[in-house]
DNA sequence: TTTTAATATTGCAATATTACGATATTAAAA
DNA sequence: TTTTAATATCGTAATATTGCAATATTAAAA
């Protein structure tokens, strides 16, 4: 199929879900990485910079602006991304609440 | 194409995506909080418990057991999964400490 | 031994994802 | 105004993923 059945699953799997989905491509780790590590926003020499076509980039940007973690701000002709840091703390708590629930076994 | 271009990312970014990957489907959520909340190991009453079918689940355990999360030991004629808290928690650090790293950011 | 139960594997259909060229769109620059 | 540069969107091909029925496999139970 190819579908995932969402509707047997409760709210909270499906966020997480979505958010390690969103984050489970290279790329878009990638992107992650380089735009946090730059000190002025305007970004997309991401193109030259990480080697995909101009079309995929913009296209992995949308993802990740698709679960909040990146703004985009427009400026002039350019694009300024940025991290969402407030959303990306968000994230990472109900990540980490995630593994800390889940983590006991037995054995 | 439906190729990722693995190749053009360093290993610490291909890693972390597959985690990622591993982790973004809402079954393979489930799984691991249905395993680490039972008392016994003996599982798969996850088929009757997750509601997809038997073939399926099986699919979703492999590939928890791919990046080492779930370890599956024979029972008789049952399997004893139970979730690698060893590996659980590195996974967990190098989560953790590329959204420490990451989240620095300018605007 | 034969049967049964638990799990894995195979094969396949439906859908999703990745990537990119071509083509918009839009705002500054000329 | 025309051109140019930066980005987004569309269409499409190639590949991957999801899900399941059918079929192995294997070990205990009968």
């Amino acid at each position: 199929m190819g579908i995932t059945k969402t509707q047997i699953f409760n709210e909270e799997q499906n966020d997480l879900a979505q958010f390690f989905k969103v984050l489970g491509h290279p790329a878009r780790v990638a992107i992650l990485q380089y735009v946090s590590n730059q000190n002025a926003c305007i970004c997309n020499d991401l193109v030259e910079e990480i080697g995909l076509a101009q079309a995929t980039i913009s296209q992995h940007l949308k993802e990740l602006k698709s679960i909040g973690l990146l703004n985009g701000e427009i400026e002039g002709k350019k694009m300024c991304y940025c991290i969402n840091v407030e959303r990306w703390e968000t994230i990472q708590n109900q990540l980490n609440n995630f593994f800390n629930k889940t983590k006991s076994n037995c054995c």
